[in-house]
DNA sequence: TGTACATCAGTGAACGCGCGTTCACTGATGTAC
DNA sequence: TGTACATCAGTGAACGCGCGTTCACTGATGTAC
């Protein structure tokens, strides 16, 4: 079972990380057991401790992943206010609505990370400055402040109204706040 | 024990609710037992069941009530855009940030209730949208579309921004998703 | 080249614990006589 | 008025189960001779 080269065991931890994201935001943190993690990662619950202090430690580690990846998508986006246009259409879709473990780690679990250690907490707000930045960049390079207040409305907005797409029972209402997500956070971007 | 009134068992069974409802929002649904919620009640484990007939029906339960709570302090606010704004001012006041179990329940729990039964989801639409009704009869009542889009963006800003203020570690960052969440959420109230 | 040994990522059983749920029982009160 | 009984909200121990975590062990491979 051993004596692979030392980049083998990085690559379990990597994609250890990987599956456990797709899983905490499909079921919730909570409702991700270790045991199962590890199986999703296609080994069994002992080796865990191998790569991971506890828990909490592999939680704080997934959140940067995920928040990584969030913002490395971001940049790949075409530049400018195109970028942003094409960010609200793909974020506020009903395809990536209805697939939570590949979608967003913020709207699968920004009410639960207020309930995490501050070192999970670290690891999102990090994150979060980053996408935060990188929309107030491609908004207006000349007027910082309004670009930070626009990035922060445009963030909260799409992050509150994919939650409650998914929260909402009525097929058709799930629809409605998508479009007026996308809607409102035009209106914020060109106004002014 | 017994032979009280028929009124004492549905205060009773309220009271559970209603401390429920604030252990929910503190802990999570996940992170609160049965045991640790009848005691918040006064009671012990073993009551449970004479009164709900499991923990996701007390879930749904605890959901309509907290909802129906907040539909109506909705509307014993001042009439028009004066009661959206006393709204703004305390929904986003760093007071409802450090006070998760007195709080908005979707601010605590949205994330959590896409992955609920269909039976608390059912609950929490059927709040939202009379939520979503009193804002946007505030709004402009002489063009009922446009509020209501207005509506869905306020609500789904106001409920990101406070989990947002409520994950991230950095305390000045925290006041400055509130401050621009009110910003943000005047902006699209008083323009067009 | 062949054999003995060291390495160590991963296994799987076990730990104590709290979970959601069940159930035989308690005991204070209202009712019947 | 006094006593026996029925009611039933609540008790608390127990159920099987999965949790996070620990640990003695395995066994495939690289290294030493």
């Amino acid at each position: 079972m051993a004596r692979y080269g030392k980049e083998h065991k990085q690559a379990t931890r990597q994609r250890i990380i990987e599956t456990a994201g797709r899983r905490f935001k499909q079921d919730g943190i909570d409702g991700s057991g270790v045991a199962t993690l590890m199986a999703d990662a296609g080994l069994t619950n002992g080796a865990f401790y191998a790569h991971f202090s506890s828990k909490d430690d592999l939680v704080a580690h997934v959140v940067a992943d995920q928040l990584d990846n969030q913002v490395e998508s971001f940049r790949a986006l075409p530049p400018g206010r195109a970028g942003l246009e094409e960010f609200l259409r793909v974020y506020l879709s009903p395809q990536h609505r209805d697939n939570l473990a590949e979608g967003c780690p913020a709207a699968a679990l920004l009410d639960e990370f207020a309930r995490c250690p501050v070192g999970t907490q670290h690891a999102y707000t990090d994150g979060a400055q980053a996408i935060l930045d990188e929309i107030a960049a491609r908004l207006a390079p000349e007027d910082p402040q309004s670009a930070r207040a626009k990035a922060l409305g445009l963030y909260t907005m799409a992050v509150g109204s994919l939650q409650l797409s998914r929260a909402v029972s009525d097929p058709k209402l799930a629809d409605e706040v998508l479009e007026m997500g996308i809607q409102n956070a035009r209106l914020l971007l060109t106004e002014q």
